[in-house]
Parts: C-alpha cells; sequence; structure tokens
DNA sequence: CATTCATGAAAATAAATTTCTCCTCTGCGT
DNA sequence: ACGCAGAGGAGAAATTTATTTTCATGAATG
C-alpha cells in the first residue's frame, strides 16, 4: 500500500527508465493522474509496457490502479516530497498549513500503535486518578486536551505543566494513580525524572512521545508519535495535529471501555450547561 | 469543481438513473473509484453511455476524470455522507476520528475567507498588546494556542479564559490594545458583553466563530468557522482541528507581516532553549 | 557463451465514447 | 379526449481509444 515509499525507492529496486518514470511521477502528480498511460509514456520518453511494469513493481495492479492510489495520496502525502518553497500569499500559507495538518494526521493513522492505545484506555479507565504531566507550549495544551476530554467521562484528572510540581506530584502519588505524559522531543529530562521515580514507585505510566528516546524508554506504555523530521517538513505546528487526534482517540477509546460511566458524566454536564445558559441546547459541551 | 455539491443533487438537476448513480456512488465511493465503466453500469442497472452522461453532467470531463475526482476526495471529503454508525474497535475509533479531523480540516480550507485573516493577522502585528479571551476547555485551549505561537513572533500577548477578568480586561484596555475572542457556538454571552463594551472604546476586536451569531455580530473582523452542524457530524471535538488550523495560519500571516521581527523573536527563544537545555537542538521550539 | 533482465513492437484485449435509434413524457392544437 | 411534434432519456452497436500481453531483441552479468 506505500506507493510512497515505493516511488522513493530507498531499496533501489526500480531499472534506469523505471526510475526516471518515478522521478516524473513526482514532480508532476497532477499531470500523472489525468493522463493516459500513452501521455505519461511518451512524456517520460518510454514505451507504455514500460509504464504497466513500473506500476506493477511498485505494487500497483495496474496502470488505473496506480494512478487512482496516486490521486488518493496527493491531497495528503505526496506534497512534502517537493522541496519547500517560500510561501508568501495568504492562500499558500493556508493550504501549507492546512496540507501539513492533515499529512501529520495521514501519518498518524499509519504508524498508530493501536494495541498501546488500547493499554492505555483501559489503565486510565481503571485508574482512581490520573495526573497528566507535560510541559512548555505544545505538550501543556496536550495535557490539558486529555484533562478537558476525561474529566468529562467521570476520570478523576489533573494536568500540571511545571517541573517542579509533577516531581512532587510523582513523590506523592498513591496506589491507584496512573501518569501520563507527553513530550514531543521526548528528552524532557525533567519528565524522565518523574517517570523514574514513579517507577520505582509501581506507579503505572504512559507516555506519547517520540519512539526511540528518553521519555520513551522511561515509561510502561508508550504512545508513539513518529514525525519525519530529517527533511524538516514537519514543523512541531503541525505535529500537534497528531497528538491531538491521537489524544482524541485516546479518549474515545477511554469513553468506550465503560460507556454508561461516560455517558453518565457527559449527561450530567449537558444538562448542568443548558440550565446554566439560556436554554438553547445547541450548546456544544464546553464552547 | 465541486463534486461533492453535484453528487448531492441539491438542484435537482438529475434524472432518475442517475440519481440511482449519485446514490450508488455516495455509498460505495471505494468500488466506484477501482471498478471500470462497466462494472458500475452493471452494478447500477444502467448502461455504460448513461454512466458517461452522468459523469459529464456533474462537470466532468470524462468518467476517468470522476473517478480521479472521486479518488482525491474520499479520504477527506465524502465520508461524512454516510449515516454515523456507532464504532467499537479501536481501529474505527481511530479511523472515525482522523477521518472527521481530517474532513474538519478540509472544509476549513473550503470555506476560509483569506481576506479576514489577512486582515486580522495585519491587526494583530500592529497591535501594542493583544488580550485573547477564551472560555471552557475549546476556546481555551485556542486562545492559549494564539497565545503560545504569538510571543514566539515577538507580540505581546495574554491569553484569560475567565468572564469576569475579561470583562475587567476589557474595561481597562488601552488604545493600541487589540482583542482577540474565540467561541465556538457564538453564544458565549460573557463575551459578547466584553465586545460590545470594547466597541464603545474603539477597541478593535477579531474573532473566530461561527457566522450568523451574536459573537460574530459584535465583533470588527469575524473569522468564521462553519461546520455542517444539523446531521451531527462533527462533533466539537474535531471541529477544534479546524480552529487550530485556523489560528496556525493566523500566526503564520502574522510572522510574515513582519518577517524580521518574527525571525528575531524565534531566534532569540531557541537559543535561549539550546543553552539551557543540553545543547542538544534538535529540540523544537517548544516541547 | 549462456543466462537474466530490461525494453519496445505488434497483437490482443479491454475500456470508454460516439452514434444512432427507440422510447417516454410533455405540451399543444384539433 | 385524442393525436402529434419535440425534447430528453436511455441503450445497442459501432467506433475509438487505452491498456495489457506476447513475443522478439539487445544489453549486461557472471
Amino acid at each position: 500500500m506505500d506507493l510512497f515509499h515505493a516511488l522513493s525507492d530507498e531499496d533501489g529496486k526500480l531499472s534506469a527508465l523505471e526510475k526516471k518514470l518515478a522521478h516524473l511521477v513526482l514532480e508532476n502528480v497532477d499531470f500523472v493522474v489525468n493522463s493516459s498511460i500513452i501521455d505519461l509514456a511518451g512524456r517520460a520518453g518510454v514505451s507504455p509496457p514500460t509504464v504497466t511494469r513500473f506500476c506493477r513493481r511498485l505494487g500497483c495492479q495496474s496502470f488505473s490502479d496506480f494512478k487512482m492510489q496516486l490521486a488518493r495520496m496527493t491531497y495528503v502525502g505526496l506534497r512534502y516530497l517537493k522541496p519547500e518553497v517560500p510561501t508568501a500569499t495568504p492562500a499558500e500559507v493556508a493550504e501549507d498549513i492546512v496540507t501539513k495538518a492533515q499529512n501529520a494526521l495521514f501519518q498518524l493513522h499509519r504508524q498508530l500503535d493501536l494495541k498501546a492505545l488500547d493499554e492505555a484506555a483501559h489503565l486510565l479507565r481503571g485508574a482512581d486518578f490520573i495526573q497528566a504531566f507535560g510541559a512548555s507550549g505544545n505538550s501543556a495544551m496536550i495535557v490539558n486536551e486529555l484533562h478537558n476530554r476525561l474529566f468529562r467521562l467521570g476520570c478523576r484528572i489533573n494536568a500540571s505543566n511545571d517541573h517542579n510540581m509533577n516531581l512532587m506530584l510523582s513523590a506523592a502519588a498513591q496506589a491507584g494513580t496512573v501518569v501520563f505524559g507527553s513530550s514531543f522531543t521526548g528528552r524532557d529530562l525533567g519528565l524522565v525524572r518523574c517517570l523514574d521515580l514513579l517507577r520505582q514507585r509501581a506507579i503505572p505510566t504512559i507516555v506519547i512521545t517520540q519512539s526511540n528516546s528518553p521519555v520513551a524508554a522511561a515509561a510502561d506504555v508508550l504512545i508513539a508519535i513518529d514525525m519525519p523530521e530529517g527533511k524538516n517538513i514537519f514543523r512541531p505546528t503541525s505535529t500537534r495535529f497528531a497528538y491531538l487526534g491521537a489524544i482524541d482517540i485516546l479518549a474515545n477509546l477511554v469513553a468506550y471501555a465503560d460507556r454508561n460511566k461516560a455517558l453518565k458524566a457527559l449527561r450530567g454536564i449537558k444538562e448542568e450547561l443548558v440550565r446554566h445558559r439560556d436554554g438553547d441546547d445547541r450548546q456544544l459541551l464546553g464552547d
């Protein structure tokens, strides 16, 4: 399914002409998607059968299958292979940001470890109390969001963004507590210190962070988010969307782990909001 | 270009068989995208020429053009026409949330008012001081994010989520201040009160909210985010992605409105972080 | 020198569109 | 009410176009 990877030919499995084709395709996705095999062959200076073989080698069933897969990726997946151009007009900025956010979500979906998420959800659902630790702007947002999602589901949860505080909270954590940590870089040493302490004290920990990082190593359950960084395409900005998506999935799984509890809590909040505001129940649960 | 709209046949321009086709397509996008005109015609119980005519009427050049356009939309745009099914497995939950988040971003991109965003960006860039008002979980996150994005660009900004506080801050606002408000519902009456007060005092205001809402009416610049609500498909959860995307675009436009200032501020933050942490500059600006 | 692999020409197949014809419905005049 | 012209929808068959297969050739490798 990974056309994407295949086209960049990291394994060097393509022949010379096929490389040429791959290059042409990556540079002119729009053209390829809207042209026939004859046009493409003509433009690449090869024969149609070569194109067919190229598609097969890429793992597609046929040329049209290839075009389809390509078309499906263009919106979300392929653009980042192009060199980054300095965007200027508002329209370009908007397109760039939306595309990258969608890419981040796309990547999230591809690399999601559902087992880890499910395990995390059950841990959280079973906890008497949850501590959520983040730091700096991005992780702070993530743990606040976790707080915002989970308290609605009847979880007892506290979010904290202060390293010293986190350390004290870790030291004071009682059995039944589960700690959730977020670090985009995986190098938040303050968080690592907390996790080490918690492990000694047999308090279960869950982190959302980069795999192969100190934070990842120090936790019990890892929700890995690895966005390509080498090409500096996914700036922290768009990575946030992946984290946020992961939090939403996690929260949803927590809700489903005990639907009745979640429903009861949600209903209570909703009623209170409606009573408190002007009876307009079109309002969301939390503006 | 709007296949989407055409397929739902709101103008009633399709004939009986074409309606049948449209229906089939919406229900079985994956099938259609991967089948030939003959398969599709067979399954719909019509002749191939009818399918060709159907595609033309929808504004496509040919059947393959139609398939391409469809393929490009499926990932992001079409799914929400399907009736909501109760999702159960982690994989389904993940797919559902990712899809909806991407839909929200897709919708955001479609309906974005770039002029308003650009105007907002210039107002913010020119402000001596920015107050950002939100309330409840979602808008609080949004204004915090705005704070998190803009302080890096050298803006003086304060985010506040407390209605009473907001009112006091509004009353105390001096010339040169610009106020930014967020409300997902557009019915945050506390925010409306602030905006009214600010208008009297000639302090410029920007809001991100639903159009045709009290909040929208009370502000000078409106960044409208209207997500379909009737079908209850976009839960607040996924709408957040659209808001967050809009904030990112806005922040980026603010940066571009005065690149030097933004660069200088960013560089300063980066240096400080690197010096302060273990010299590992792979770290993002804010974990 | 044999084998493998890449490639294209030509043939065969499959797909899509055009043309032509028929049918149905609608509106209008008798 | 009846019939008739015209418009538009639909499919059969023919045509065109696109794609794949088969087969032959030539280059590279061991």
